[in-house]
DNA sequence: CTGAAAGCGCTTACAG
DNA sequence: CTGAAAGCGCTTACAG
């Protein structure tokens, strides 16, 4: 591999003004750039990370730290993963991706170690023991997902309260009178998942403020007490009208398992919940939902923790960004 | 940051003493070891991976490089992104994840500049750019899929030609003498995937040889062409007692599919597919099949890279490992 | 059992 | 417009 000093023996010119070359910060002469140009590319040299990394503290490298629960639904992380990367890269910085189960652990060693310049943290949930290991590593971070103490931290998440009332409202506006809710399943609520109960409380709420009977039951996440599951809620609501699925296993498996029941969607049952288009697209889903827009979340916290990155306190106060709760009609309701 | 420096002069000893403690190659008397512990604990001291790399020219990191195309099914690639990074990790490798458009020029990037140790390719096609990209770095590197030309290369895949037997051999066991095989887009033979024709021609063959009538045809990878394609693949086989589902994403639309058409499985035919254990789980599939075992696929090549990075030509020939093709039974078939 | 020193490949203040 | 030199934080041959 060539190196900055090959490439300034064959340029005939000193190391800095190769640097200087590579980085445009001092002005060339025609003729030098030039020779430096062909130089580098005869050698193909490209500067060496690690040395530079070594000189500068910075490595154009993001560390993302994601998280595997059992109760939750594994495709569905794709989703996030993949923006975040495209995005990265669009700002000129490669992924370090972390899935160990200590993710307290794995964030501080990349920290620590000076791995990357900043960290990602997916999923995160109440009492998230990721949260203090980035508190005390003192690195830029973004959430994906709102803990209960966001103090000094710059969180992105979707705003399940607006979903939920636009859900429930929705639905409303169309007559129905009865609706059931299926959650996610009850140990997310019980490990702190906040999505779960922002959504839920919002939808209680605003029901009981526009005198909607909604029955608010977890679902599950794992087949077959999906079905089970399923089944029980409905055979237990039989006056229903509608139904809005924020669970994204239950939500997967509710189109044959409705197929299965003899009912018809809208005609019976209006349905409603939230995922992105990907994944309706993936599972062939075609309720009416909520947009929870991963791709635009993962834009968002990027390009918030770059400029944290490159500015410090500087680039405004921590805070938490929601991201609107759209809806895209599919038609499965009336 | 605390360097080894600070280390030193807190523990009273020499910079080489900490790096010794810390690498154990050469012994240290139990008083110095003891006080060495003591200033890194107190200092939370980690070795700058930059430093470390720059002088030892490893990074402790592998490039994994993962590509979405169109006409493939990109839930099931997390299947194999997961079992990757944590086999690295098991291995003391994190992964770098790259996902550009331009997988090549991102190999090639991670490479010169040395941020990698090493590269897995994920989802190899034959003529793969990446494949080039790879054989001119000179870096170790692990295939996912087979190439056309796999001189001096590791690869790693499934045995498409066992899987392809096996379910023709266990439709025709129960009597089966007309089968339907759904293999994936024909974009995706057009474009290489090798998996794609191994499968087909070795279904086609061994049907050949032991009497089955077995019709080979193209499914799609995106709705609303999948459940179009499949209504006319089973309209136009009206007595096939078989279904061999080589495409992810119809035989995950295919359960509500053949529900709507009121077909039973296996009553009215019988189904058997490929794919792994999570991916039946994600989308309740109910099928025998194939186990495509991506945790083992990955777990055989991370091993392969590792030993690749450590020992060179001197850890064996390049070669191809073809994982076997074992079946599991889901009463699926009769 | 331990230390002083060289050097990995960069970037950048300093000097001209 | 350009160059010589220092230094980022490690590891390891060399010396004792």
């Amino acid at each position: 591999m060539a190196t900055i000093g090959d490439v300034a023996r064959v340029a005939g010119v000193s190391r800095s003004t190769v640097s200087y070359a590579l980085s445009g910060k001092r002005s060339i002469s025609p003729e030098t750039r030039r020779r430096v140009d062909d130089a580098i590319r005869e050698l193909k040299f490209t500067p060496n990370a690690g040395a530079r990394s070594l000189r500068t503290a910075q490595t154009g490298v993001l560390g993302l730290l994601v998280q595997f629960h059992e109760d939750e639904f594994a495709p569905a992380m794709l989703q996030y993963i993949l923006p975040i990367t495209e995005t990265a890269r669009t700002l000129g910085y490669d992924i370090l991706m972390m899935t160990e189960n200590d993710g307290a652990e794995a964030l501080t060693r990349a920290a620590e170690s000076g791995m990357v310049d900043g960290l990602i943290l997916l999923d995160v949930i109440d009492g998230d023991p990721r949260v203090d290991a980035l508190r005390a590593t003192h690195q830029p971070g973004v959430l994906v997902g709102l803990p209960g103490d966001t103090r000094g931290l710059d969180v992105v998440d979707l705003d399940f309260v607006a979903a939920a009332r636009n859900l429930v409202d929705h639905l409303v506006e169309l007559g129905h009178r009865d609706v059931v809710l299926v959650s996610p399943p009850r140990h997310v609520f019980d490990r702190g998942g906040t999505y779960s109960w922002r959504f839920r409380d919002a939808a209680v709420q605003r029901a009981s403020e526009i005198g909607l009977k909604l029955t608010a039951r977890y679902g599950e996440s794992q087949q077959p007490a999906i079905d089970a599951n399923l089944h029980e809620i409905l055979d237990e609501s039989p006056d229903a009208t509608g139904l809005i699925m924020h669970n994204d296993a239950s939500v997967a498996a509710l189109p044959r398992l409705l197929h299965e029941r003899g009912v018809r969607v809208p005609d019976d049952l209006s349905v409603v919940s939230l995922y992105s288009r990907d994944f309706a697209r993936w599972f062939s889903l075609p309720y009416t939902a909520i947009e929870s827009s991963p791709g635009l979340l993962g834009k968002v916290a990027i390009t918030q923790l770059t400029q944290r990155i490159a500015h410090g306190d500087d680039a405004g106060p921590h805070g938490t960004r929601l991201v609107a709760a759209e809806i895209v009609d599919r038609g499965s309701t009336r």
